[in-house]
RNA sequence: GUGGUUGUAGUUCAGUUGGUUAGAACGUCUGAUUGUGGUUCAGAAGGUCGUGGGUUCGAACCCCAUCAUCCACC
């Protein structure tokens, strides 16, 4: 992997890059759409390329794991062939997983013992075997093994965790450095910072996550419900410490809002599940702020969904018509939503990285952050 | 026509021997949702208890009439 900042802003730590994968270069900041199970849900591979131009996508270590499984995934030479996708792919590594769905789940020094959610089956997810998971999945990149800490979180137990997923960082690197790549594509592997809301453990947490010297690095275990200004300040102080030459990934975040704070904060990747599970309940982000279609003010407006909007759908269908598909729970309803959503995001960072080019991207921001958080 | 059944929220239904402000589910309306379980959670609005009398301190509940409904029989 490769990672080149053509442009830092003059007034921000925002900055323009560029990514290159064996599956293609893209520019940075940028947004990842989720695809759990190998699917963005309700949008076509086509439409991910030729309408929201997503160069990269998520998929979900444990998702995948309990199905198809890796025999299969392996079987079929690796996600992107499975699932048809021949731009990038990052995975997460299935700790926020162990953490938000299982509520029988053990952490352990060895690694996490949970039980599945489709069937009870009882796994063992250690820092080793989801590097193995991660190479038979084959993403471009994969995500350290850790551990997510819940908000609110008591520092005695934050410290913990963080120490523990610093153990676990290790192994995995040990592991990573152990393999190879199945498919004859290179793969890359981002650590992650823990340390809950405490700047002294984020600092700590900074400086490990730096010395790993991978080849990009990420922020968790924020946007777990913790105050938006708690969260812009562990990115700060995160993001003085990890080595500015490399790509930041801020992982679970978030609104449109967010993001524009994130980028200002020095931060290149994001991902979120908002412009796709919100926009399938009828949720959906303009440029003049945030649209619930499913209001009765709605009913009746025939007005396209967004005028300014870059995806077909966005002057192909109206408003009513979307309100009335979304509280119909028609499939198309869902699709429509997330076609128009994420073709918002990845213009916003789009954007986003045109201000920073041209040296506008302060005042841009700032003048967007009050529109996109109006309730329209 | 005769005998019976059932009438309670937009819909389907609870509602104790008559006892404070008549409940639920779904639907409707409003929020929430941040490394995805095609969700989930929270709140709100909405009823002259078919109608009119009567009994009673007090009626959705008991009595009479009437209207509607469905069933059976002529």
């Amino acid at each position: 992997m490769q990672f080149d900042i053509l442009k830092h802003d003059a007034q921000t730590s925002a900055r323009a890059g560029k990514i290159s994968t064996a599956h293609g270069t893209f520019n940075t900041p940028i947004f990842m759409p989720v695809g759990t199970l190998g699917s963005v849900k309700g949008v076509h591979q086509s439409e991910l390329v030729k309408d929201i131009d997503a160069p990269i996508i998520l998929g979900n270590t444990y998702h995948l794991f309990l199905r198809p499984g890796i025999e299969t995934l392996q079987k079929a030479g690796g996600l992107h062939k499975f699932i048809g996708w021949n731009r990038s792919i990052l995975t997460d590594s299935g700790g926020y997983q162990v953490f938000s769905l299982s509520d029988k789940r053990k952490v352990k020094e060895e690694g996490v013992v949970f039980q599945s959610h489709i069937d009870g089956t009882r796994y063992t997810f250690t820092p080793e075997n989801v590097m193995d998971v991660q190479r038979i999945i084959g993403a471009d990149i994969m995500m350290a093994f850790d551990e997510c800490t819940p908000y609110p979180c008591d520092i005695k137990y934050a410290r913990n965790s963080m120490e523990l997923t610093h153990r676990w960082l290790d192994r995995c690197v040990k592991r990573f450095k152990e393999t190879e790549p199945l498919y004859g594509h290179e793969q890359s592997l981002f650590p992650i910072v823990q340390g809950s809301v405490y700047n002294d453990l984020r600092k700590i947490s900074a400086e490990k996550i730096a010395a790993a010297d991978c080849e990009g690095n990420a922020i968790g275990g924020l946007s777990v419900g913790e105050p938006a200004e708690m969260m812009y300040e562990m990115i700060e102080t995160v993001n003085n410490i990890l080595p500015v030459n490399k790509p930041r990934y801020l992982m679970g975040v978030g609104m449109p809002v967010n993001i524009l704070e994130a980028i200002a904060r020095g931060i290149d990747m994001f991902d979120c599940v908002i412009p796709t599970r919100n926009g399938r309940n009828g949720m959906l982000f303009t440029m003049d702020g945030i649209i619930n279609i499913k209001n009765l003010k709605w009913k009746e407006d025939f007005s396209p969904i967004d005028e300014h909007g870059t995806t077909h759908v966005d002057l192909a269908y109206s408003k009513a018509y979307l309100r009335h598909l979304i509280i119909s729970t028609e499939i198309l309803g869902a699709q429509i939503a997330t076609i128009h959503n994420l073709g918002f995001y990845l213009r916003l960072v789009r954007t986003a990285r045109e201000h920073i080019m041209n040296d506008s991207f302060a005042t841009w921001k700032n003048s967007m952050v009050k529109k996109l958080a109006t309730r329209l």
